[in-house]
DNA sequence: GCTATTATTAAACGAACGTTCAATTAATTG
DNA sequence: CAATTAATTGAACGTTCGTTTAATAATAGC
């Protein structure tokens, strides 16, 4: 019962919350045991406490983490028009299975007070298609029945890839990108007699 | 400890399965205790086991259920136009939107052989919509750039319902039903010229 | 009004849970 | 190479979990 031999903190903590990942995408983190973490990162349970003070904060720090990283790479790539973002979105959580899905489907795991923090950074996120397609209603680029049923089944169809989406599909990345580009065009009414260009 | 004044078994199975359905909706099968389900449902936990032998055959009762109730729904008043099934999946689903909620999300707490059946049912169920829009592509009436994904996505689009409606918010069920429609109608590329006869 | 039958309680089971902590060894520092 | 720090073990804590079961009260059938 000691320190193992070749061990170091960053590597376990990696290996520790690349565990909690796996595991929480797939079972779900009530479902997920701190034994099941531990025996994945190759330590006994206790050890995991060096590095987290409770499972709670393993998943938060996973959601948290994963949100202002995604904020960050829209930053370095941001455009202007709505296919940028929808383009950006797709590839971005599509070579990030683990990560876009737990980040939606573990949001009711939340303590209150991290649920909070986690829904005002997607919030901040989910801000960005919606001024995109108000701004582009209000220039006449755009035509919808309803602005907020229309954004908010826009984000739904983005998150909703994590459903379906499996990497070892027939389809590429490149193709459902193209797809889902045209798919959102159509939706706002873009273009409406030059819509095919993506 | 004995039978209680009153008591019928009928009444109380609907009141089991009511519970068990409110609490997997809010907090997670997983995360959800035998105790909690019992104490919702007014009894002592023991007695669950009079009406279910095991806490996964009350979930997986609950999804098959709801299966099956909305097949036989559909053959009801079922249309052959794909407005028509938007219709009636968006007007089904909004009235029931913690069946909606857990068919989905707890498919992942279902065990491996219970996970199969619904999966089927709910394979048969989109068959529906998967074929009106194969149909559509057939007739020329459907215009769209890949049939699988736009499919998987236009899915994905009905069941993010889910992730975003609240029974107390300001969209009615009419206007959301429009929208919807008007949004896959887009999506599909029907009409073309006359695409907002919903 | 007795007799089955039905519905429930209360207590108990072993297993698993998240978490704590003293002991111990490996690596690092000077 | 001695002293310090970092990383981990393994056992233990109290709690909660899903489930079982004997006892028992309420109801239904004749």
């Amino acid at each position: 019962m000691a320190r193992t031999a070749g061990s170091t903190g960053t590597e376990t903590l990696e290996r520790l919350q690349d565990a909690a990942l796996e595991l929480f995408a797939r079972e779900g983190y009530a479902a997920v045991s701190m034994r099941a973490i531990a025996a994945r990162t190759g330590v006994q349970a206790g050890a995991l406490y060096k590095y987290f003070p409770t499972k709670q904060d393993i998943l938060f720090d996973l959601l948290a983490g994963h949100m202002l990283a995604l904020e960050v790479a829209w930053r370095e790539d941001a455009g202007s028009e709505l296919s940028d973002f929808v383009r950006f979105h797709v590839r971005y959580h599509l070579t990030r299975p683990r990560e876009m899905f737990i980040s939606y489907m573990e949001l009711r795991s939340l303590e209150p007070e991290n649920f909070r923090r986690i829904r005002e950074l997607r919030r901040g996120y989910e801000a960005i298609p919606r001024q995109m397609i108000e701004e582009g209603i209000a220039k006449g680029a755009f035509n919808v029945v309803d602005t907020e049923v229309t954004t908010r089944a826009i984000i739904a169809l983005l998150n909703g890839l994590t459903t379906w989406y499996r990497e070892d599909g027939r389809l590429s990345l490149d193709e459902i990108e193209t797809v889902y580009i045209t798919l959102v065009n159509r939706m706002v009414g873009a273009g409406e007699e030059e819509e095919e260009n993506v």
